[in-house]
DNA sequence: AAAATAAATACAATCGATTGTATTTTTAAA
DNA sequence: TTTAAAAATACAATCGATTGTATTTATTTT
């Protein structure tokens, strides 16, 4: 209970030899014989040495740590990219520090701050729906920390991202519903400065020009797309004059808010309003009618993002190429869409 | 771009001071004129300086950063106590950092070998399931890293922790199946090794004890409880000649798993078996039927918990006395279960 | 066996911030 | 004005690990 700090100088002493050759022998260093190297590690073992992660960080400038920051850990999208994240990064070695920004614009700002403080190596963002800019992100810039965007990015020349084809996913869930025959088709937006909001509303509008449908903009509502959102979206498309017949929802959980409120008001889904999600939550699948959506594979692009972080980390010069990886979004079709057979 | 490392020293030089004065102006130490901290924090300021906090906390022996260990960050519930865990932590000017073991013991392992080369000044645990003594947090133990558990805990003499009341969820979640006519009461488990499964199974018996109604062993499945546990668990029973009209799951999600099998057999519930299940996962409440569930105060736990934590690292003299706190489940009555009016 | 080379280890500085002690400067008192 | 006391600042060691350089020890060559 009491050998609460043993330092490689306990070693060394303990073994009457210096203690730069126990760091060295514990680093596996060929200037220091096999012999010593068994002697400092069981001694090691038998004082119950840990490495002090906070000196050796400090002495080599290097924390082996990378940061990432999402606007909730509790959406399935996010944990699987965490997991991917994850997965990727212990491989290589470097520890990861989940953080939550919750969706603001002040949290996301003392995150970053703390993170550089702590010299993290590199950091992976999906920006709040509050951050309109890069402002927040210059304390990274200025001390050469790389960062790598994914999701929700932020359109900076020279940085790298792993996006969805949001314009995409928007075309196909609207398309999608125009194939089941509706004809006037409303959308669940998030904040425009999101550019992956924007897109998935280009996409929508895209969807419409193409089969000659005219773009109503008392359809277009935009909101931060939480499920009380979605009710009180869908409470103001019925308050209109307009026989709506389709819905797609930026996000799962703005639709299945606006699922649940159009159910109460005996509206048949999809008989009557056809709805399309976007994100795949696993709660999407279980909801009755199940809704279509716009699967987002979020391990893999935890993964390929972490990648491409370690690479701009181990590449000291600063010559690797930003690179954007844009992935295909997979409509996923249920039953909340499924009005022809 | 290119002022990565501004160092007090530096300050110091633009200043013509000394680097000690530096410290102290910064820290707004008494022994600083405010001139000279007016100087600093201008000049700090204008070159950008941030604070190393790996130099720092190797200097205080204290890094002013909480680990927090929790099976998986996309449990609803396990999210919500990372939520309480963050406001507190932050508000005490604490640093937190989160990991998952994934129900693995070997990552457990790591994690808790990482964090304590990170030197954290405490732990927050809620075990994996594979976890089954406290052998991987001897290390903690031996440097005298405080350590709370939450929800899912050892029985260590001496440890704080922060639970739920979960014979009274098992009792409660039991006794309200039978209030609804349910004879013959099947039971998922995790494992026994956990205390909160365990407890939860007690719960159980007690109710049926209560109710003169007699145990069946072949009614009890122990699993992981993940959604696929749920299935098999569901069909297990099936197999069996036994008129089964109740179930109650120690987790939702196995329970969610069982409905979507059973309803899929054409089973109807409440009607035929009615369904309880523990957690109360979002999905619970939007799942047809909608599931009735025990309430685990997750935020709250979260918030009381690190507060425990707090103020055990804030006693360094160790005197602090161990506390277990336990809070009342709550059962939310819904449609899996509502057989009588 | 002496000299030359290689191998193993010791010394000392460093990473950046902090803090006890010493020194200088300022202010107050005599 | 001189001296004592207080205030402000400088010096130097420290936290634990790492690493370039210097030194010692072992091995090889002649």
């Amino acid at each position: 209970m009491e050998n609460s700090k043993v330092t490689i100088h306990d070693i060394a002493k303990a073994l009457n030899i210096d203690s730069s050759t126990v760091s060295r022998a514990l680093n596996n260093n060929s200037r220091v014989t096999q012999k010593t190297k068994n002697r400092v590690n069981e001694k090691a073992n038998e004082l119950g040495y840990q490495r002090n992660l906070l000196a050796s960080s400090l002495r080599n400038n290097k924390s082996n740590t990378i940061g990432v920051i999402v606007p909730r850990i509790s959406r399935h999208f996010f944990s699987s990219a965490i997991a991917g994240i994850e997965e990727t990064a212990y491989e290589a070695g470097y520890n990861v520090i989940i953080c939550q920004s919750l969706e603001q614009l002040s949290r996301e700002q003392k995150i970053i701050q703390t993170l550089s403080e702590n010299r993290v190596d590199g950091v992976l963002i999906s920006i709040s729906m509050e951050t309109k800019d890069n402002h927040n992100l210059l304390i990274l810039k200025k001390n050469g920390t790389p960062i790598v965007f994914f999701d929700r990015h932020l359109d900076i020349p020279g940085n790298s991202n792993v996006l969805i084809d949001d314009f995409q996913g928007g075309f196909d869930a609207t398309e999608h519903l125009i194939s089941q025959g509706c004809k006037c088709i409303a959308h669940f937006s998030g904040p425009q400065e999101l550019e992956i909001y924007k897109n998935r509303f280009e996409g929508y509008k895209s969807a419409l020009e193409k089969h000659n449908i005219e773009l109503n903009e008392n359809l277009i509502i935009s909101s931060k797309l939480m499920e009380s959102d979605g009710i009180e979206s869908a409470k103001k498309l019925l308050s209109q004059p307009i026989p709506i017949d389709g819905i797609f929802s930026a996000n799962d959980v703005a639709a299945i808010g606006a699922m649940q409120y159009l159910k109460g008001e005996g509206i048949k889904i999809p008989e009557d309003i056809a709805i399309v999600g976007f994100s795949n939550e696993p709660i999407s699948s279980v909801i009755e009618p199940s809704l279509t959506t716009i699967d987002q594979p979020g391990f893999e692009m935890g993964k390929i993002a972490a990648n491409l972080l370690l690479t701009q980390i181990k590449d000291k010069s600063g010559s690797t190429v930003a690179e954007t990886i844009v992935l295909k979004p997979i409509l996923i079709k249920r039953n909340s869409s499924k009005r022809l057979i």
